[in-house]
DNA sequence: CGAAAATAGATATGGAGCATAACGAATGAA
DNA sequence: TTCATTCGTTATGCTCCATATCTATTTTCG
């Protein structure tokens, strides 16, 4: 069995394959998560948040006095990274900034009523939404797949 | 009872709570594919490849003859941004791009032996690295994950 | 006490990933 | 032939994330 010769460019015809990639667990994860991730976006976009800041309103309403940097490291991002979340946040009116007596240098953050409000309200959607997503998994499939994310999860960059 | 007077700033004491966004499964979804993301990155990095010009080259490699747009549709981003990337991987020798004489527009993507053997290299390493990741997960439990995502997946955005 | 180190938030900046609009060249359809 | 479409490309902007650096404040410690 010779190669046929390939004299330029023969196109390829037929669906691509992806078979290598697959394979891989995380090629799947990664096309699903864009998936949910999309459907987070439009769900949330009637109440303009981003996943970010829909992700900062919520840790803010269950934590109330929070500081920034306790965030920022709840949400696995960097400080200078927080500081346009929260300060469009804190422009919108749902969390408050207030500065901590004890320690001048930080704030302790505090949904306000209409914070509060809008975080219930989204909160509910994105369950409605998600719920809705994840309609053809039964229980047991769900389950499992949760704790093998919590399992992975758990695995620390570099430990 | 009456609430406690918020003077001005009392900051939170104790773990952050993520009580309400555990609960989700995008948000699950996304710490994991973060430690998993972060490992295919520390994992390619010795061939120099990034997550998006290895799956590129992947999918050359396995389609030769492959145009721009059928793969920026497999890799799902806009053909603009695949520019960039065919570019590196031409300009490194990895790939070559070959204009099809009955499609003088097209280029036919087809990869070198140099790509094909970086490729190979570099799916063993991401193989042998996912194997170690997943390692605390029992054959049921990756299955049913892998099945799990399969079904999200195919719920098109907007579909 | 007072100097040095550490911390909180902010600013500036850059890179990566993604999207849209629009272009020239080439092709296909009316 | 004229018009619409397609291929690769350029320009541009947005979002997310990281690092380095700054000021103002603690905190630590000699």
């Amino acid at each position: 069995m010779k190669d046929a010769p390939r004299i330029s460019g023969e196109s390829h015809d037929g669906p691509v394959s992806d078979a290598t990639l697959r394979g891989f667990f995380g090629y799947r994860m990664k096309r699903c998560f864009n998936v949910i991730q999309a459907d987070l976006a439009r769900t949330l976009r009637p109440f303009d948040l981003r996943m970010l800041t829909y992700t900062a309103l919520v840790l803010v309403t269950d934590n109330p006095g929070l500081r920034q940097a306790q965030l920022a490291e709840a949400m696995d991002i960097e400080r200078p990274n927080l500081v346009a979340i929260t300060e469009e946040l804190a422009r919108r009116g749902l969390i408050l900034r207030n500065r901590v007596p004890t320690d001048r240098r930080a704030y302790a953050l505090e949904a306000t009523p209409a914070g509060v409000k809008l975080c219930a309200e989204a909160t509910e959607a994105v369950r409605a939404h998600e719920a809705a997503l994840l309609a053809g998994l039964d229980d047991e499939m769900r389950g499992l797949t949760l704790e093998a994310m919590k399992r992975i999860e758990r695995i620390r960059p570099r430990g």
